[in-house]
DNA sequence: ATAATTGCAAAGCTTTTGCCGGACT
DNA sequence: AGTCCGGCAAAAGCTTTGCAATTAT
C-alpha cells in the first residue's frame, strides 16, 4: 500500500489520510485518548456517516466497501471499545444482534415498524421529565434508559408487509433513521 | 371463549397431576389448545409461580428442582411457543440472555439497578398516555413497547457494589421483581 | 391411531479470545 | 523500543434442530 504524504488534501474520498478530515467520532476517540489506526479511523468514518443503527456485519460491510483492510474481529473490538469509551451505545432491537448507536447523537429514543423495520428516532421532553420522576419516585438516580415503540402505520402506504416480525434471530436487517 | 368447567379435581397421585390445579399459565395454554404434556404443565408452574424475571437455565433449574424430567431444550422450545402464543413475553436486559414475562401480569416496565441487578416492575398511567401520544404523533398505532430505567440508589447502604455492570454477555443471573 | 412432543447431541449464530506479526507513539 | 493493535481461526455462549422413541388427544 501506498504511504500518503501528510498535509494534503482532505481526501474526499481517498481511504484513511491520518491528519486529514477527522470524522466525528475519530475526534471523539482522539479526545478520549485512543490509538488511532487506520481500521479504527475507517470505522469511525463509517460510523460518523451512517444515520441508521448498524450492526457489527452491517459496519463490517460498509467499512471493507470503504477500504477491505478490515476483519469482522476489529468491528467487534472496536465496537465494544467505543462502547466502554461512551462513544457508541449499544441498542438491541430484536434481531439476536446487538445494534450501534453514536452517543454524541443525543439521547433519542426509536419507534420501530414491525411492518417495515424502520426505525423512527424522537426525543420527547415530557418524557424525560416524567422517567426521572418515576426513578426518584423508587429512589434512583437514573444512569440510562431505553425507550422502544413498536407499533404499525396506520393508513398502511403499498408497501411490502413483512411476514413474520416476532422471530427470535436474524430479524430486520436493515432501517433507516 | 369457551367456559368449561369440568375441573373435578382428580386424585393427586405424585407429581404433575394431569387435571388437578392447573397454574395461571396452564390454564393459559389450554384455552390456545396447546397439547399439555408433562414437561409443559411443569414450566408453566414454575412460570406461573416465578415472581421475577427467569432466564431459560433459570427457568431449567427450577424445572428440575421440581421434577427433574425436563430437558433443556424442551424449555427452550416451550418458552419460544408461549411466546408465539402470547402467553409470555421475551425481554433482554443486556446479560445476552432472554428472559421472560408471563404477558397476564399486565403491562409494566423496568427499573433496574445497576449496581445490584435488582428489577423493580412498575406502571405509569402518565407514561402510558404519553408514548400513546407519541406514537399517534408519527401516524403510529402502538402494539409493543419497552422502557427500561437504569438507575443507582441514591444513598447506597453498605452493600457490595458489583464490580463491572456494563459487560456484553452473563451480566446480572438473578433478580426479584 | 395419528400427529405432536421430548431428549440427546450436534449444528448454528453471534461474539470473544489466543497467538503472533505488524503498526503506532 | 516498547506497547498496543490487527488478522486469523478456534473457542465460547446461547439457542435451534434432526432423528428416533414416547406420549397426548
Amino acid at each position: 500500500m501506498d504511504h500518503a504524504t501528510h498535509t494534503h488534501t482532505k481526501a474526499p474520498h481517498g481511504k484513511a489520510t491520518p491528519g486529514a478530515d477527522p470524522t466525528r467520532i475519530e475526534r471523539l476517540c482522539i479526545e478520549r485518548g485512543l490509538k488511532m489506526t487506520g481500521q479504527r479511523r475507517l470505522i469511525a468514518r463509517v460510523l460518523s456517516e451512517a444515520e441508521d443503527h448498524p450492526d457489527v456485519e452491517e459496519l463490517y460491510r460498509r467499512a471493507i466497501a470503504l477500504d477491505s483492510k478490515v476483519s469482522i474481529a476489529t468491528v467487534y473490538r472496536t465496537v465494544r471499545l467505543l462502547e466502554e469509551k461512551g462513544i457508541l451505545e449499544r441498542r438491541d432491537f430484536g434481531g439476536g444482534r446487538s445494534r450501534y448507536d453514536p452517543a454524541d447523537r443525543g439521547h433519542h429514543h426509536h419507534l420501530i415498524d414491525v411492518d417495515t423495520g424502520t426505525v423512527i428516532e424522537f426525543e420527547d421532553e415530557e418524557h424525560e421529565r416524567l422517567v426521572q420522576s418515576i426513578a426518584a419516585r423508587y429512589g434512583f438516580t437514573l444512569v440510562q434508559q431505553r425507550l422502544e415503540l413498536f407499533g404499525k402505520k396506520i393508513p398502511a402506504p403499498a408497501a411490502t408487509p413483512a411476514p413474520d416480525a416476532r422471530r427470535r434471530p436474524a430479524g430486520t436487517k436493515k432501517d433507516q433513521g
